[in-house]
DNA sequence: TCGTGACCCGACATAGTGTTGGATTAACCG
DNA sequence: CGGTTAATCCAACACTATGTCGGGTCACGA
């Protein structure tokens, strides 16, 4: 918000900030948010560091327009997914794990970015829980769906299980993205989080 | 590693260090890393700024040093529980699962410290790793040995299951703790992820 | 009492952040 | 086509925190 004051007659202005914004994304590939200056995002936009004030307010500001342009797309990408039940619940719940993961990996610097600076940045922490919320928010209308119709376990709350599973992929995802350990192979990360999915909400009677 | 070169003829030099690491942990209860400089530290233990490199040479040593205390607790912990399975596996797992919610809520400043702060260094990464790891290969033996015995559902590895409940556990009660939203209220969090273990390690059949 | 050495802190060097005020330049218009 | 305007730029400053160095100080033992 209110992220820039001048005018608009000269055309560049804009440029300017997308190329911050295209500087900060491609330095957060290699380096953290820490070991980059407001200096280094300034020289990659070709301007001086002052001026990177024209444009953002801090350092934080820029991964808050960065973060907020993925979380647009999460919500493009929860739209596409079914509201009601397919044939398959296993392959439905496949289908917006796999959403969840695409958006983690194709704008891993920014996740990976925003899930540390939330930690003392109230803004970032607010966007984010956002988009958490959307898909914890998703998964406790499924779930709740799939009670109604007799195929999902009663026991926990579908509000406390939506948030415990989507918490957990945050977590594991983050885990094998930046090889920490223990962390969960690439390759086979998403049938773990399905398992343990599939069988907190439906038991095991659920398992392939 | 070498974090002091004085020799020890006077004797105020360990006492010193204690009363680093007590104000540290004292006022990591209120503010975060970050907030905190080391002349505060200092000025809580009753010395100058300069005197402080002759303990600890950075504020992460001062974070090392703590985490390092309570993973000697975890361990502690760790040896606490009960090898083989009891009478009631929901009740051995419930034990398990509040053993490492009580060295987190006892530590809990330190516990969202080391956290945050492994993100930007390797040494903090690599002790909150240690950690974690005692977790994971207590749960993978109990799962395993569960499975031998026919109680348990094959189908995901047993170590990555352990590594996935795990994780799982570490994010949801951080969320817990540190009020973000969303997150699972503090009074039915252990419940919740309980019944999510008990799930995904035997499958329906163990729902109390 | 005096020497020794561990300990302490004043003062310095460095690096990053955020601000200010005057110079610069493009667009517009009379 | 030169003059006015206003957006944009950056050199230089102020501030904060980190890490370092070297000389001063104090307790102890001889």
């Amino acid at each position: 918000m209110a992220r820039r004051e001048r005018g608009s007659t000269r055309p560049s202005g804009d440029d300017r900030q997308d190329a911050i914004l295209a500087t900060a994304e491609s330095l957060l590939a290699h380096r953290s948010l820490g070991d980059i200056s407001i200096e280094d995002l300034a020289r990659g936009a070709g301007i001086s560091r002052p001026s990177f004030y024209s444009y953002f307010s801090s350092k934080d500001e820029v991964v808050i327009e960065l973060l907020a342009r993925v979380i647009d797309e999460v919500e493009g990408a929860l739209a596409g997914l079914p509201g009601e039940v397919s044939s398959d619940p296993a392959d439905r719940w496949r289908k917006s794990i796999s959403a969840f993961v695409d958006v983690f990996t194709k704008h891993e610097a920014v996740a990976e970015t925003a899930i540390a600076a939330r930690l003392h940045n109230p803004e970032i922490q607010a966007l984010w829980a956002r988009s958490m919320q959307s898909w914890v928010d998703y998964t406790t209308k499924v779930i709740t769906s799939e009670r109604k119709r007799g195929a999902a376990l009663d026991g926990i709350p579908a509000h406390d299980l939506a948030v415990a599973l989507n918490l957990m992929n945050e977590r594991v995802l983050s885990a094998s993205f930046s090889r920490e350990r223990p962390a969960i192979d690439r390759t086979v990360v998403v049938d773990v989080m399905l398992g343990i999915w599939m069988r907190s909400i439906y038991g095991s009677s659920a398992e392939k």
